[in-house]
DNA sequence: TTGTATGCGTTATCAT
DNA sequence: ATGATAACGCATACAA
């Protein structure tokens, strides 16, 4: 690792003198021929600046603390912090991953061993969108709530569009001709998205001129209570259309057509959002999934929260994306899911 | 964040006996009096060293760089990273996560930023057991491969133990009475674990007195022709049991029995390696599944590390685990995987 | 037994 | 236009 100390030796000036080039404060300050040769011998030396020291004396790490319950018990989990990484990388900053195992005495341990490392700033991350109370701890420095909703309005949040999914979703039936539509929700409340999705469910079906009728709205826990409540939806109903909470609910619609002789994408249409992507290899393409922008809302939470901790808007180039980007200056950003794989609903 | 230098003044004392104290380094040198004193305030100031300034010092971070390729791909990288984060949380480390979308150039830009902030080693990570080549820039710090298996043989590495797993499975479909044992393996040969698997499976079956039978082992990819080769094997050979490389292979068995009016669970066996949980949300209880143990390999590799690092061998306390703990000073330590959910072989 | 001095790499103030 | 110098928080050899 080489040190402004060096290339100061190797240049025969000060050290000063390295670090106003360096840090491109040499406006008429440091004499071009001079400033050139410094650069020219740091690049040549491969200088890289050391963030440690630099922070010991700005106490500014760029280094951002990402702090979510549970890392491990969703596969999606991996985009949110992918998304989030690229986007540090793009601003120059690191991320120093924490996770809490939903034990609220380890959270605040861990936030305060991210706070002793100096992190600038926060994002606490939620696997799915759900209600959430900020740390009070986290309140010291800027903070984004990525994938869940604040109870308290204090910080601003990264949020898919649940409505606009639900909308979108029961659209892509009505588009392929089904006219007898059922919502196959979750019926456990953690799921804050269930009744935005079923908002924008229901508010497809109003502009489509039919009617929202609760019988064809079902939630479901899982495994046989799960295909039971969908058996009974199926034998009631006879829907030709499912919009499905996720992909586990899909496959519960997946089944019970099976044991009734229907084919998925011939005799009744699926739209499933898709959580755990196993059906990308394995019911693809007889379903339609929808892909939650997981990555999208790592990136704009990472961008949110320099914005908020250099009080500016960075520049914004997101790679590899299909989806609407809200506005930075948002409190709370909405972020919709258009990404539709596999088209083959009939 | 209040500093020694704060400690020192309230006590009366000198900044230098506040750091031996705090150090653990008065043996005999600071009145024990004055060292309670100093320890007092520190606690009751709630005092905690800033490791960056430290690190200044000590050149030696506390932070280890974990380095993989496809952090989003696999929904089982989080176990990894948890199981990583959770044993250098115990062992005072801190993890900063990295990754290279698969790219080189990105991989040696990222290493040298890991550098740059002054890790203390690496671990390199793959999604899946494959054959490895661990770039050159790694080896100038301590590194462990994690869940990979390295050409070169330089570097200790932490994997599952693959043959293991493939006896194991074919020994419970045994035990629970079958003699037509299939194996549905991967055909891409980049997974690594296919070959160990298979030789666990053949071993399983020679020491039960039964013959290995080419016929019965079968390779697929995914969708349509997955579907079509383990279709052709139900037919043509009526196994009674199926040992698959892993969930989604599993899948194709469950549907091509479905298809044929067989019911997994009564008419067949089947044990799946899981990789995506999905099947705890919905297949189970008809399928058995063997949860590989990344959570055990991600707290190994980071003891493994963290022993290389500071030369001894650091205390152990693996929570939550049911896996055998491989010994840390081989030098690639196979991870056994013993856990199987759902009993329902017939 | 305790304190002083120095340096880690950087930034920033103030002379020159 | 450039260079000493101090300071960030900590560790340590050396002095007292």
């Amino acid at each position: 690792m080489t040190t402004m100390k060096e290339i100061a030796e190797r240049t025969g000036v000060s050290i000063s003198t390295v670090s106003l080039v360096l840090n491109k404060r040499d406006a008429g300050r440091v004499k071009p021929q001079v400033a050139a040769k410094v650069r020219e011998t740091a690049t040549q030396l491969g200088y890289r600046p050391n963030p440690l020291a630099r922070s010991l004396r700005t106490s500014k790490t760029s280094i951002l603390g990402f702090v979510s319950d549970e890392i491990a018990t969703t596969p999606y989990a991996g985009r949110l912090i992918l998304g989030a990484q690229d986007a540090a990388r793009a601003l120059g900053y690191m991320i120093l991953t924490v996770n809490t195992n939903g034990e609220a005495d380890l959270e605040e341990h861990e936030i305060s061993t991210l706070k002793q490392y100096g992190v600038d700033g926060f994002i606490y991350a939620r696997m799915f969108n759900q209600r959430t109370t900020v740390p009070e701890s986290l309140l010291s420095l800027p903070t984004v709530l990525l994938d869940g909703t604040d109870d308290t309005g204090r910080v601003p949040s990264i949020i898919p569009d649940e409505e606009a999914i639900g909308y979108e979703a029961t659209r892509h039936l009505l588009d392929a001709g089904c006219r007898n539509i059922a919502y196959v929700g979750a019926s456990d409340r953690a799921y804050a998205a269930d009744s935005g999705r079923r908002a924008g469910y229901r508010r497809a079906l109003r502009e489509a001129g039919l009617e929202t009728d609760a019988g064809l709205e079902v939630g479901t826990t899982f495994n046989q209570p799960a295909l039971d409540v969908v058996g009974d939806l199926f034998d009631a109903r006879h829907p030709d259309g499912f919009f499905c909470f996720n992909d586990a609910r899909a496959w519960y619609v997946y089944e019970s057509a099976a044991r009734r002789g229907l084919t998925v994408g011939r005799d009744i249409s699926v739209v499933g959002v898709d959580n755990h992507r196993i059906f990308a290899e394995t019911l693809a393409p007889r379903l339609t999934t929808m892909d939650l922008p997981h990555y999208e809302m790592g990136y704009w939470a990472t961008l949110k929260l320099v914005s908020l901790i250099e009080r500016r808007t960075p520049r914004i180039d997101l790679p590899h994306t299909t989806s609407p980007l809200p506005s930075l200056d948002d409190h709370d950003a909405r972020i919709r899911c258009t990404l539709i794989r596999k088209e083959s609903v009939v």
